[in-house]
DNA sequence: TCCATTCTCTGACTTTAGTCAGAGGAATGT
DNA sequence: ACATTCCTCTGACTAAAGTCAGAGAATGGA
């Protein structure tokens, strides 16, 4: 499989490669043909684009400097915080990016053209699936503080999608709690998925003293669904839960969470009567873990 | 499909780009790592490496230096031609290439691991297939002299096959003419396809003087089959002959070459009655070209 | 209010990647 | 045998890519 995946990056490299050249073919360095398209018809704050193309700050500038003496770009305060920079296209620099724009899209005709009507589906398929997939490869699964900013986000966004699909909306007061405390270890767990550093999801786990524990807090972003995401959160909470010598993993859930719910029953959670009085839940599902088959825990720990 | 060739492209040089720093990990830089891999266990004659690497020979010669200065390579006269020269891993460059490949294959090994084995299997299938569609479409068909050498070893390949497939072999003098003459404009035209410029594929056609010509010298190499070379070489032969105000293509064939028959037929071609007294002819077919449908012909023209 | 931090820019660097012209030795065709 | 071509190497360049330390302005928190 290694192999393959390394036979692949071989050819697509080439084959791609040759592609990206349309960027080298005006005349403009790579660097500042990929900043140029970077910024933007709306325009972008230099720091966004510093991390996004992951550039130095003092070349960046040089880059952006150079693209100013051209006339195709404008740098300008931003509104709200007087050390940041948005930088803008002129006309001209907007001229310029809808060349590459052109370019590009040639370059891809270009793949597609040597090949039958037939052939171009079935590589469109693919590709839709390859990259599905390396997407989905790509999320990072991390143990994060519940106070950390992203956790913050997927938690607010977990609630707020709760109001949205109850019936008669959701209240984080009434419900059961599950609190920063203890989602903070060694009271609990709380896993966060990010996709280019930006959070896609969560799920959590709130350890008991007997060797029981409850998941909660399980939520996946609408972009990133159909990625298999909620299974690898559950299947990593549960290579904690197992480390932590739990035997014996809980959730409750909601019948308007239809995914959630068959997710469950497919990694083998099995209902049972009500063990709480959560306000909120239709269904109770409980698993028993097998230590034999839990690997060991191998998530890497963002810093809290 | 062609936002989605560009989507695809985006994401793949992201997470493929990323595994590729793995050379960029050592503390070579890339040029020189690139050239340690190309080299190879067996070592490489430098003018091979110069054209796979597409370097100049200046360049190449400095980065070649600096390598040898390091004690990873040796550059020796090679045995056959005393003006190229070869060059080999060293004991030590031998070790530093391996630990290039331990760290490819650990980068291809981390795009699997956040996967599960059913996406991983799914991930892998579709790799496979944009695989093999790139490199169709890498195929460059081009018009080309039979004297050319890519032509001759397409025609020396094409005839030795023959000779094993058909029973009692092949003798190219007993077989009607397609010479060389007869396969140069205006008399005829022969296509050859070439991958990465290896020529792995011909065909041709010989113009009649009434609105018929004939089909010749249909081959594609084994390693390029199943790609639809076949149906591409034979749909622009269509186009040459239409666009030569041929009306009616006719061919012969071998009962041993069923894969031929099996496209001939696909593309419109019927049984007819012998139209010749090829020897070594089986079945004869017949089309008639529908010229509302031919597109302009598009292939670039190779020097001759 | 003050101090630490953030963001951008600048000058002074280095390394990498690459080009070009030409030299010198080896092979090839006539 | 001789001119031509091929292959490699060298010196002298250039452009791109990027690093580093620090300056100066703005912001945010104690």
């Amino acid at each position: 499989m290694i192999d393959r995946v390394r036979r692949f990056n071989r050819t697509v490299t080439q084959r791609i490669g040759a592609l990206n050249d349309a960027f080298l073919s005006s005349d403009r360095s790579l660097g500042q043909a990929r900043l140029l398209w970077e910024i933007g018809p709306q325009g972008c704050d230099v720091r966004l684009l510093r991390s996004r193309l992951d550039l130095n700050s003092g070349y960046l500038s040089r880059l952006l400097r150079s693209l100013k003496d051209d006339g195709l770009v404008v740098v300008e305060q931003s509104g709200t915080d007087g050390r940041v920079r948005t930088a803008h296209l002129t006309d001209h620099g907007l001229t310029e990016r809808a060349m590459l724009d052109r370019r590009s899209d040639d370059a891809a005709a270009s793949i597609l053209a040597p090949l039958s009507v037939r052939q171009r589906t079935q590589l469109i398929t693919a590709m839709i699936e390859v990259e599905r997939l390396l997407v989905a490869s790509t999320v990072l699964v991390t143990a994060c503080n519940p106070r950390h900013p992203d956790a913050r986000s997927c938690l607010r966004a977990y609630f707020s999608e709760l109001s949205h699909r109850f019936d008669g909306g959701f209240d984080p007061t009434r419900s059961i709690s599950a609190d920063e405390e203890e989602l903070t270890p060694p009271a609990g767990l709380l896993l966060v998925a990010s996709l280019h550093s930006e959070p896609v999801g969560c799920g959590a786990v709130k350890f008991h003293d007997d060797a029981r524990a409850e998941i909660k807090r399980m939520w996946v972003a609408p972009t990133v669904r159909g990625l298999g995401l909620g299974r690898r959160l559950l299947a990593d909470l549960e290579v904690h839960a197992a480390a932590n010598r739990i035997r014996t993993l809980r959730l409750e859930t909601n019948r308007a969470l239809d995914e959630a719910i068959g997710l469950y029953r497919a990694v083998g959670y099995h209902e049972v009567l009500a063990f709480n009085d959560e306000p909120y839940a239709d269904y109770w599902f409980e698993k028993t873990l097998d230590r034999s088959t839990a690997p060991a825990p191998n998530l890497p720990d963002r810093e809290h």
